[in-house]
DNA sequence: TATTGTTATACTCTATAACTATA
DNA sequence: TATAGTTATAGAGTATAACAATA
């Protein structure tokens, strides 16, 4: 087995013991320094979920929101209020059953979103010039594992 | 450049503002699936943070803790107050300067916080055990390099 | 009668401002 | 007079329980 340059830090998680606890430190740590990199912090993370989980769904019911998002049906009707008032969702009735209550992001909450994710996209994007060939090359072929992980 | 098996997901990162957008996602997810293997839910997350900071600090005061986990001193106050009575830190006064109040982990709290740790490293370790020599070989290789944007 | 969402109420956590003690 | 921490008070955000509308 061969290491590249720059592995003093990875010799240290020779075990798969030592690799969890060290990749578990190095992923948190990396995602607090990405949640920092927030639009202008007018939303709460909580918001932002929502938003983002409404952007790969269309049209979503307010209780299956709720529960994708693991909060009570009353935190997400007090969520999607707030979020409505600001002109980045919209409340529909569902035309089949009365009682739904169907939520889409409106054209500006798309945008806010998509502006967000740029933002962040544009921190990482800095960072990862700094980075050498290999450095960057190692990340690329360790992407798709970690997703594989995310989703298990 | 050559690719090893199972890279039809990160051949699609190919360019590096591909790269960010994917490993941003993946390191979120990845974060939040370990954030949800906590131990018991009787502590928040700021209550373990600030008794993961003290982990590596041994005694620290009041008001430098409060600052390293961006809470304002009246909060640090009512996290430590709340990990006091549980038997996690202990307060001290500080015998050079009498206002200052220094906190530091019990044997309790070590051993809480240990065990934490073990029980994310043992979901994480699971996983890593489904994985191929070749995957485990690419996080290897990725966790330096995570941990160095982490601190930039 | 059951289900979806909303309103009412209480609790937790945080912040700012005022206060106490030490320097 | 300045600084560290605590106490007092108010403002978000969440949850459970009670309610209204619809099926």
């Amino acid at each position: 087995m061969t290491y590249a340059k720059g592995m003093t830090a990875a010799t240290k998680a020779r075990s798969q013991a030592e690799l969890a606890s060290v990749l578990r430190v190095a992923v948190m740590r990396l995602a607090r320094r990405l949640r920092s990199e927030r639009e202008d912090d007018s939303l709460t993370l909580n918001q932002l979920s929502a938003m983002g989980t409404l952007a790969g769904h269309g049209q979503v019911t307010l209780g299956d929101l709720a529960a994708a998002e693991m909060v009570q049906p009353p935190s997400m009707t007090r969520i999607v209020t707030n979020l409505e008032e600001r002109g980045l969702v919209i409340r529909e009735p569902d035309p089949g059953d009365r009682r739904l209550v169907l939520v889409r992001l409106t054209d500006a909450g798309a945008e806010l979103l998509a502006a967000n994710r740029r933002r962040r996209d544009a921190w990482l994007n800095r960072q990862l010039r700094e980075l050498t060939p290999d450095e960057r090359e190692a990340l690329r072929r360790a992407a798709v594992v970690l997703e594989k992980l995310a989703r298990s």
